[in-house]
DNA sequence: CATAAAAGTTACCAGTAGTAAGTAAGCCTG
DNA sequence: CAGGCTTACTTACTACTGGTAACTTTTATG
């Protein structure tokens, strides 16, 4: 994918852009997966079969490459949790999938994962809650569609959403580094205390 | 607390360290708290009185400092919370204090809660867990005696610690990030969220 | 055809983590 | 009390990174 082919300068011959957006995307991620979170912006460059000005041109400096890294990632993990439920109706069963869901997701992304949750070490706190707002606005939908139909107050919707990515989250960061224990077990125990509480199960 | 009090190289008059570590330390804190998370070495070094070579014997690296760091606030927050329910029961009320003295505990350490919590853009995943785990770990023991208490299986302690700790973590970055929302309804939203899950009270 | 616009690269700057080498004071032994 | 070792600093450096200005070449346009 990283063909060193060296191209002179000035525009390129055909006049058309020689990688787009995605491109620069694809060849981040591929570095981040290869060096871990911390990649350097040359290396994606190089990566991309590009220079880093090109880099800066298509997707912005490092905290917009982390902006876009984690709308990508969030909309991959949006898409799995929603396979894993497919509308069905939200319950202990439903919700034990989705949980599980998650964490295979997060596995399959490790590193880029770990790069976005870890953030840039800059402004870290905004981009972090972007990426987990991407999570908890559809989330908080959800939620307050339900706690309605339940006759409860859907005020609580969104704070409970962000509790519940970061619950997500944690349980993620803390999985994937603990590899021999089950997936299943931890889906059941983790869609055990966001469904029945601390109290666990009344009858 | 800067003084530029140039002092030449060489061992100081009278032979004594001219700072310890805890010194390093709070400079480092202060720091952070003007300049935010992203606060250099060299800064800190400056702050401190001292070059960074000194900062490297007295701490260590960015990432020992960070962890230095986490562990200062972790214990500041276990102390907090701790007072805030003080060997009561735990009962959705009590939860609740927990959680509002642990967003105010934030609030307080603001920047430093973000630093730390933000991480050092490199090996970020296990500095978080190490942080995450000093709250945990008690919060586990707690809970399993509690579960047992209960006739119920200790075994989710660990997982639902790590989940507990992560979502308080994420409402906290939320909730010092929106700072209109009072802190008492927060605290009793999470709350109700933590003791009875989901499905809310049953009566 | 001259000139502007487009799409690249090169070359640089400023700042940062981390380290090697240098220097002055204290201590210890003959 | 002189000379050498140890201690506790500073200075000065390297390597690298994010970010940007300036330059080069091709294409499009009046």
């Amino acid at each position: 994918m990283s063909s060193a082919a060296p191209r002179r300068p000035g525009r390129p011959i055909g006049g058309q852009l020689v990688v787009d957006r995605d491109h620069v995307l694809d060849a981040a991620e591929r570095v981040i997966k290869r060096d871990g979170p911390g990649a350097s912006l040359e290396s994606v460059a190089v990566e991309a079969g590009v220079t880093k000005p090109i880099v800066y041109d298509r997707v912005g400096g490092r905290a917009e490459l982390a902006d876009a890294l984690a709308e990508r990632l969030s909309d991959r993990m949006l898409e799995a949790t929603e396979d894993a439920i497919a509308g069905e109706t939200l319950n202990q069963a439903s919700l034990s999938r989705l949980v599980r869901a998650n964490l295979l997701a997060v596995a399959e992304h490790r590193e880029l994962f770990l790069y976005v949750t870890g953030g840039t070490t800059e402004q870290t706190a905004i981009g972090r809650l972007s990426l987990a707002e991407r999570s908890t606005t559809p989330l908080a939908k959800t939620l307050a569609v339900w706690r309605k139909s339940q006759g409860q107050d859907p005020k609580v919707a969104e704070a409970w959403s962000f509790g519940i990515v970061g619950m997500l989250q944690m349980i993620s960061v803390w999985w994937i580094t603990q590899p021999e224990r089950a997936v299943d077990e931890v889906a059941a125990q983790i869609s055990d205390l966001m469904w029945n509480g601390l109290q666990g199960p009344r009858k």
